[in-house]
Parts: structure tokens; sequence; C-alpha cells
DNA sequence: AGCAGTACCTGGTTGC
DNA sequence: TGCAACCAGGTACTGC
């Protein structure tokens, strides 16, 4: 399931195969994804040159001068660049045609998303997705820190595991990274936001910012080559402290992992070192 | 306004 | 062995 990490490792992996080639075309197999894929993404694309790739929370931005094609992984999506040849498929929905560099071989870039929770929607120039709008800042920015948390959460008695996982807080923090960032800052997840103090919060913003480049460093390291077909790009493994370990002890006091549902999502907790 | 709950989707796992 | 039930999870949406 790609969060944050395995986004930015994603991009980082596909980005020198793209940046300054042309989309020569693009094939559309099935856009009844998330959201319907809109026309503006056949008929306007060909032709023009990405600029860049830009990372905002999990989506990622194709820019170019005619617009930016704006895709976001869902729970399955994955991105690929490979030779053209290779055959579709049932979850391979969208393929783009990319102009080949100097010397060497065309390319494709492969969306594919079994699941269909992905998207892949168009941003007019100089315009902001609505979808984008409301987002809160990146967590590796001097934009995110535990003050804001802190002051932003005064009043609210929802959970603070729910608070972290709200785009208008912060955004990148998903069900997994949750978890493990209010182990690592010693904060019982079904609190309520409201109740934790500021030094906490100012604790938490640092783990979360410590565990997420980690992350990132080490997909790096981990990135399997983007050309190959069966390289499955940056879904690295997490060593993780208290997600999915329900039983077992934990490796800070050997106390118990224990289980409960938040906001309809599985939660991992220490019920020793997190109060 | 804040918050809980719902929906979307399918591969993998579990249970009968 | 086969099939049904269930689970995972990001995020926009609905409704209280």
């Amino acid at each position: 399931m790609p969060e944050l990490p395995e986004v930015e490792t994603t991009r980082r992996g596909i980005a020198p195969h793209l940046i300054g080639r042309r989309i020569v075309s693009v094939t559309l197999r099935r856009a009844d994804l998330r959201w319907p894929i809109p026309r503006e993404i056949t008929e306007v694309l060909p032709g023009q040159r990405i600029d860049d790739i830009e990372r905002r929370a999990k989506y990622l931005l194709l820019h170019t001068t005619a617009g930016s094609a704006l895709l976001h992984l869902g729970m399955t999506g994955v991105l690929r660049v490979l030779p053209p040849d290779i055959a579709p498929g049932v979850h391979d929905h969208v393929d783009m045609l990319l102009e080949p560099a100097p010397g060497e071989r065309e390319r494709i870039l492969r969306f594919t998303d079994p699941r269909r929770f992905g998207s892949l929607l168009w941003q007019a120039p100089g315009t902001t997705h609505e979808l984008l709008a409301g987002l809160g800042p990146e967590p590796l920015t001097d934009a995110f820190d535990g003050d804001l948390l802190w002051r932003r959460s005064r009043g609210r008695k929802a959970a603070v595991k729910l608070f972290l996982m709200d785009n208008a807080n912060v955004v990148g923090v998903g069900n997994i990274y949750a978890s493990e960032a209010l182990f690592a800052a010693g904060i019982d997840p079904r609190r309520a936001a409201g109740t934790v103090s500021r030094a906490r919060y100012l604790r938490l913003a640092a783990e979360v910012k410590r565990i997420l480049a980690w992350a990132i460093e080490r997909g790096g390291t981990t990135l399997r080559d983007f050309l190959n077909p069966d390289g499955a790009p940056g879904y690295f493994f997490l060593e993780l402290n208290v997600y999915g370990r329900e039983g077992e002890s934990c490796k800070v006091c050997g106390t118990p992992i224990r289980q409960t549902v938040i906001g309809q999502r599985s939660t991992f907790w220490c019920p020793h070192c997190q109060k």
C-alpha cells in the first residue's frame, strides 16, 4: 500500500526516464477508477513534454505546459517505466508512450491499479486541482511542526490517531505510519487529540519526520530497477514496532502489543509505553 | 463545525 | 477442494 515514502520513491524512480521526454500517445484501457479518467488525458497530453514531476501529499503531478496529469496510486497503484512491447495485463489501465531519449529505446509509462482506488485526473495550467486545495502541510517541511498540531488540536475530541491522519492537519501519514509514530512518541492512539500536551506534539511531529525520512531513505536503497517489468517499485520492508504485531512483545518493554479499531481502521499500540 | 460512519474495489487469507 | 466471508486501506462523501 503506497504511503508517502513509497510515492516519493516512485517519483524519484520514474523521474529520470520522464523529465524532458515528450508523450507520444496515451492508451486508455479502463477509465473507471476512483473517478473517471477525463478526456483531456488522451486528447491534450500527446505531444506535450513532461517538464517536471512533483509530489504533493500522496499525489504525483506530471507537469506540461498544457496542464498536469494528477496521479494517485490509491491502495494498489503502481507506476512503471517499461519497454513498449510488454503485453498489458487486466489491471494495466493506462500507458503513456514516451519519446525515446537519444540513443535509447522507446519506453512506456504504465499505470497499474488492481483495486482501482487510484486516480488519474487533469489539472489545467496555472490552477490547483480542488483535491489539492484543502491539503495541510507537507510533513517533511518546516511548515509542519508540533506546535501546529498542538494549536490545531485544541478542543478536539477525536482520537489523536485520526487527527494525525487528517490531511487538513498534515498530509501523508497513513494508517501504518500513524500507529508507528504514536508509538515512537509515547502517545496512546485512543486519546482525544485535544488532551495531548504541547510537549508530546513536539515529540510526535519529530517522530513523524524521522520515520518518513528514514522510510524514504530505505526506499531509495531498496529501489528496484524501474525498467524491469518485474520490479515492484519501492515497496520495501518496513521495520515495524507495533503495526501488525498484536500479542507480540513490545520491543521496548516486553508488554504484549494490543490492537483495537479506531475510525474503522486497525490500530496497534503498547499499553505500557503509550499513555 | 466536528465527528462517526459509509462507500469504493479486488487479491489474499481464513473458515466452513 | 470449493466456495463464501472477511479483511486491508486512502480519502471523499453523507448525515447527525
